[in-house]
RNA sequence: GCCCCCGUAGCUCAGACGGAUAGAGCCGGGGAUUCCUAAUCCCUGUGUGCCGCAGGUUCGACUCCUGUCGGGGGCACCA
């Protein structure tokens, strides 16, 4: 519907230009139709004769009076078109034409919602890649969340997404990692040995250290560390990530891929990165022996070390290599979703990229803030390294799944924002996605009741949608198809927030609806022509929310 | 010191490109169920929301610019 309107908007605008009232090259690409606040403004409105006005040097009213004289609408579908205020002009459309385009719904099922705007184009989208030294703790659960989502939107709208999570499975951490496991295995094996500071000491390492002398028996007890790193790192790296991939699971959280960067490093990619960049003098050596990258050259603040004086590659010198092999993969579009403590990291990671010659705008990082915990008014510390944080696990084990991802997806990704775990485990049966679903379940009962009575949904050509004359009828159908364009601006804004926000909306107007005729106008009922095209749009609204809690990544249940 | 994000109702948060009277949910009070699910709905609440504050741009600013205050985060040869 929206189309439609920017077609007669724009239709309108050129005839205007050929009557001489505006120059076409005043009229801009996006046309700015919005949806008025207030109902009596009809259903769509236009600011362009407002915007138009100063380069037309016409008074604002004055041109949408000669708007409205050109009014292109072939199709008929306008009812009304008005001139409000400074120099709005308000449409509104014929309503059954709204009720027409219902069908819509039942026409494109699970496809209805989607777009073809990204299509041709793949995007890669990676996140979490959490290092594998702890379980998942709170905060990650809302990075995986949000590029979860942000992934299935983009889908929605036609790209071709993949889901990736980076393994931080090299490096210093590491190396702690291992000695951490290595030391309470010698402790279980009966050793009196030290535990180190500043090493992984939280309680999930000891049952890693059981299972691995389960496995080993008590003959590495003696090993030297250095010598034998590898055999500890891999152990214990690897039961993590398992244990990450399990919550991440049960997250309803999917990877297409999870990328080591080990193998990045076995691949002689690092050397061979570096090696490039040196022969297009981006990398140049400094006086202490170490590799330097310019990135001030494009814009960095400082330059970075990509290997170190002993030949030891930064973390760094890794990530360049990575997002090389990304764009070579051959997307079009790289989204990494970081926590917020990542964003200095930002300019050197483009820089990198477009020293690879590869435009930056390719690259986008999508930043998360911090989720602050919050348990009986007291601020949680979360500290991997210390051992104290709230597990994903446990938050998934007290509030649910649903209820979980609802959290996180119900908040823009760039807002911080309080997670009281004491008011998340009491009140977990008010959350607003028990609302959601619970007017999904109601929609499918209504629809079963029917059924069961002998009326099935009824198909396209039989329905006889002219009944549904109730306004709140009328502002289902013009809720339910907005849908689409929800979708579109909230993928285009990686905005998952939008549709939360407008399925309690949805939802609402359902509820409202189906209490307010209860008694009087129900659903099923002995006018057979309104039991059936109430179905109709019964089904059609059930579509959407299952559409939108499927992009979500949220379960719609048939029955509560 | 420099950089990034946030600051909207008592609380948690929306507010798409600058537009008409800035919105939800939660919380408090009252009511609705012989009838498609009451995990729902309806009414209502104290609060004149100085949209953190002060300037600026604009016909018009919660939205853009500058400054300022408050909160968070960053400023590694850690990952």
């Amino acid at each position: 519907m929206y189309r439609r309107i920017e077609a007669i908007v724009r239709a309108t605008l050129e005839a205007c230009a050929a009557h001489g009232l505006i120059a076409l090259g005043d009229v801009p690409r996006d046309l700015s139709i919005e949806k008025p606040k207030r109902k009596e403004h009809g259903d769509f409105a236009t600011t362009t004769c407002l915007t138009l006005a100063k380069a037309a040097r016409k008074n604002p009213r004055e041109l949408a009076a000669g708007f409205l004289l050109h009014l292109q609408d072939p199709e008929g579908i306008l009812d009304a078109a008005e001139i409000a205020g400074p120099g709005f002009v308000n449409f509104r459309v014929r309503e059954p034409v709204w009720r027409e385009s219902l069908k819509q719904v039942a026409i494109l099922q699970t496809a209805y919602g989607r777009s073809h705007e990204g299509a041709g184009k793949r995007v890669l989208v990676e996140f979490v890649s959490a290092n594998p030294t702890g379980p998942l703790h709170v905060g990650h659960g809302r990075g995986a969340v949000t590029g979860d989502a942000v992934a299935s939107l983009l889908a929605a709208v036609g790209y071709s997404v993949d889901r990736e999570y980076y393994i931080n499975d090299v490096g210093n951490q590491m190396n702690i990692l291992g000695r951490s496991l290595f030391v309470r295995y010698q402790q279980l094996c009966g050793k009196d040995v030290p535990f180190p500071e500043n090493h992984y000491q939280g309680g999930y390492v000891l049952p890693i250290a059981e299972a691995f002398r389960a496995k080993v028996g008590d003959s590495h007890v003696d090993d030297d560390y250095e010598t034998n790193r590898r055999f500890f790192t891999d152990f214990i790296k690897d039961d993590i990530l398992k244990g990450i991939e399990k919550d991440l699971e049960r997250l309803g959280v999917r990877f297409d891929r999870w990328f080591s960067e080990r193998s990045l490093h076995d691949a002689g990619r690092l050397q061979k990165v570096v090696a490039d960049l040196e022969a297009a003098g981006t990398i140049t050596t400094d006086e202490a022996g170490r590799k330097v990258f310019r990135t001030t050259l494009f814009g960095d603040d400082e330059d970075r070390v990509v290997i170190r004086e002993n030949g030891v590659p930064t973390y760094f010198a890794a990530d360049i290599a990575y997002h090389q092999e990304k764009f070579e993969r051959g997307y079009d579009l790289c989204i990494d979703v970081w926590g917020a403590d990542h964003h200095g990291y930002i300019p050197r990671v483009k820089a990198a990229v477009q020293a690879l010659g590869i435009d930056p705008g390719r690259l986008e990082i999508l930043l998360y803030q911090f989720v602050s915990l919050v348990e009986g008014g007291e601020q949680v510390r979360m500290s991997t390294r210390t051992g104290q944080f709230e597990t994903l696990e446990d938050l998934l084990e007290d509030v649910g799944e649903d209820a979980t991802r609802c959290t996180f997806v119900m908040r823009k990704s760039d807002s911080q924002f309080e997670f009281d775990l004491s008011q998340a485990r009491t009140q977990s049966e008010d959350h607003p996605v028990f609302y959601v679903q619970y007017g999904h379940a109601r929609l499918c009962q209504v629809l079963e009741k029917a059924k069961r009575e002998g009326h099935g949904v009824p198909t396209l050509d039989s329905v006889d949608l002219s009944v549904l004359v109730l306004e709140e009828e009328l502002d289902l159908i013009k809720k339910a198809l907005d849908y689409p364009f929800v979708v579109s601006s909230a993928a285009s804004v990686r905005g998952p927030h939008h549709i939360v926000f407008y399925l309690q909306e949805l939802i609402g107007l359902f509820h409202t609806y189906y209490s307010k005729y209860a008694h009087t106008e129900k659903v099923v009922s002995a006018d057979l022509r309104k039991t059936a095209a109430r179905l109709f749009l019964c089904d059609a609204l059930r579509i959407v929310v299952s559409n939108a809690l499927a992009l979500l990544g949220v379960s719609a249940p048939e029955r509560m």
